[in-house]
DNA sequence: GCCGTTTTCGGCCCGACTGTTTTCAGTCG
């Protein structure tokens, strides 16, 4: 490991040797001693990692002398023997088992142990054939939804979220553009368009020597092959990567054409048999024999009768025919976001102070960020209690005023109950500068119950948005089920905002519901969630999703200056009645 | 494995929810 890991990743170690102990089921309160330590580290107030360098053990309550090492072990080298140790004699895909929703480590345990599943084939054929039925307490029910799992699990084998992607492909654009003979390269592909997962990562090159550019590629990734149009590899992750190369001349048309979505060039090329162009599938676009030559994509799409269609929009959802019209919008840019709304600190389970949030939210250029840390039900993020809010406040406060040129807001997250009720009383709720609420318990509920749930709390006068609207985590969980044009509807007509939250294993709302919620009405927060200071800097991906969904700056709440949110926030308090 | 001592062992233990139960086990945030 290049960087000390973070404490997600050292918990995530933690929790993976408390997995493999479970499993083993030899010693339950070993099991949970790590199982409490990886909890421990996640909401730890301190980086791990230095502070076990540093011997400051004594700081981290649940991390003894071993696990000490463990961790320790794990900084220095970035590998675990500990976690070897703990995983020996139980085969790997036991643990790929536990990524079903649903499969703990007790049910991986008696499926290894009782039926000798080894690995999610093994459950998939078990569940078929009705065998994972004789087993105690294994229901009908229990085993739709493993199927289920099971089948979504498929789906998102060999996806990637662009979170994981997008450095990926940043730190191999640093190193190819100054490889022999390149003279342009641009992102393309899926990662280009900013979708939430990608299958790859594709970069478009004008390069002359194939061999040159496989070189190049070869100290980033391992490379895979070599033609004289693309060079392969995977990264040490596992994304896979193609490079497309290009003539000079050729690189605008094969930018596009590897840029997609297949939709949309097949509309482009509808288009261009119109005009007697032929888009062809490699090489110069043709009218007859004649080569048309472009020198960037705003003149190919000029030269289709188009207005430049922004990458993240070449999905065929109305783009094609709306450039025709000379009818798209100038979509929002980071640029032009002045704030962030949500924003977790130490006081529930941030991994930073306020004062070093507000610090790193000055350097990103700010005018204001919002606090809001979590309320009290959520008990396993140290949410707060209205005592605990009101001494924040102070904090909030006296940071505020060492900062001259950034706002800070006191705000919360808090909390939808089950039934849609807020976690802190009005009176409460009514000293805070912005209120985000948003659902953190009891996903399982009915489509009927959550959607009544949230009606309440968009209803609520002091609700100014709604975080992370569906509860997904991309590529790990669905959504809550929920009627979303009926939560739109409802947020239209009060005025709450829904949040696009800019998380990478969130993206939440999706492109595709934003920009349904748009087209009902709804106001947009892009917002972090961060919930370490460095997080702040992940604006980019929300703002990414908010252009995929066509999303204008108008549209977009915190796009206001601090007087202009302001004046939003009144608007729809007056519109609430208060 | 951690902790706190009645000082080197013995106790440790989230709560809500779901599905399978008929009083509870397992998962999960």
């Amino acid at each position: 490991m290049a960087r000390a890991p973070n404490n997600k990743e050292i918990a995530a170690l933690l929790g993976a040797i408390a997995d493999a102990l479970e499993i083993k089921a030899e010693d339950a309160f070993r099991a949970r001693a790590f199982r409490s330590g990886a909890r421990r580290v996640e909401t730890a107030p301190v980086d791990v990692a230095t502070t076990v360098l540093e011997g400051k053990l004594d700081s981290l309550p649940g991390i003894g002398t071993r696990m000490g090492n463990v961790i320790a072990d794990y900084v220095k080298t970035g590998a675990s023997p500990q976690l070897e140790e703990a995983r020996a004699g139980i085969p790997a895909g036991v643990f790929e088992l536990l990524m079903i929703q649903g499969v703990g480590t007790k049910t991986a345990s008696r499926l290894f142990n009782e039926l000798e599943i080894v690995d999610v084939d093994g459950l998939e054929a078990a569940a078929k054939s009705g065998r994972l039925r004789q087993l105690p307490g294994m229901g009908p029910k229990k085993v739709q939804r493993f199927q289920e799992e099971i089948a979504r699990l498929h789906e998102r084998r060999g996806t990637f979220r662009l979170g994981d992607a997008l450095p990926e492909m940043a730190r191999l654009l640093g190193g190819l553009e100054g490889a022999t003979g390149v003279t342009a390269i641009s992102p393309a592909g899926p990662v280009r368009r900013g979708a939430a997962t990608v299958r790859g990562i594709d970069i478009v090159l004008a390069a002359t020597d194939a061999n040159a550019v496989a070189h190049a590629l070869g100290t980033l990734a391992a490379t895979t092959e070599t033609t004289a149009e693309l060079v392969r590899g995977e990264t040490a992750g596992g994304i896979p990567v193609t490079l497309h190369l290009a003539t000079p001349e050729d690189f605008a048309v094969t930018l596009l054409r590897q840029s997609g979505s297949a939709a949309h060039l097949a509309r482009l090329e509808s288009i261009a048999s119109e005009q007697g162009i032929d888009f062809g599938a490699a090489g110069p676009l043709r009218r007859g024999a004649a080569a048309v030559r472009v020198a960037t994509e705003a003149e190919l799409y000029e030269v289709l009768g188009l207005q430049f269609v922004a990458a993240e929009l070449r999905e065929d959802r109305g783009e094609v025919e709306a450039a025709r019209a000379g009818r798209l919008p100038r979509l929002v840019e980071l640029g032009d976001l002045r704030g962030d709304l949500h924003a977790h600190t130490r006081w529930s389970d941030g991994a930073h102070t306020i004062a070093e949030m507000a610090a790193a939210a000055r350097r990103l250029g700010h005018d204001y960020l919002v606090i809001s840390d979590h309320s009290q039900s959520l008990t396993v993020a140290q949410g707060l209690t209205p005592e605990r809010l009101r001494e924040q406040r102070l904090e909030v406060e006296a940071v505020d005023a060492e900062f001259a040129d950034l706002r800070l807001f006191q705000g919360t997250e808090t909390d939808i109950l089950t039934r849609g009720g807020l976690d802190f009383e009005d009176a409460e709720l009514a000293e805070l500068d912005w209120v985000t609420a948003s659902v953190h318990t009891a996903f399982q509920q009915s489509r009927e119950a959550m959607t009544a749930r949230m009606l309440t709390a968009i209803r609520n006068p002091w609700a100014d948005s709604i975080g992370h609207p569906t509860g997904r985590l991309l590529n790990a969980r669905e959504g809550y089920e929920l009627d979303t044009d009926a939560v739109f509807a409802a947020a239209a007509e009060t005025g709450t905002a829904m949040e696009i939250n800019a998380m990478p294993d969130r993206l939440d709302l999706s492109d595709e519901l934003a920009r349904r919620a748009v087209e009902m009405g709804v106001d947009i927060v892009i917002n972090t969630d961060a919930h370490a200071a460095e997080q702040l800097g992940l604006l980019p991906y929300g703002v990414v999703t908010a252009r995929r969904a066509g999303i204008t700056h108008e549209q977009v709440v915190n796009t206001r200056d601090v007087e202009a949110l302001r004046e939003w926030r009144r608007a729809r308090m007056a519109k609430a009645g208060l």
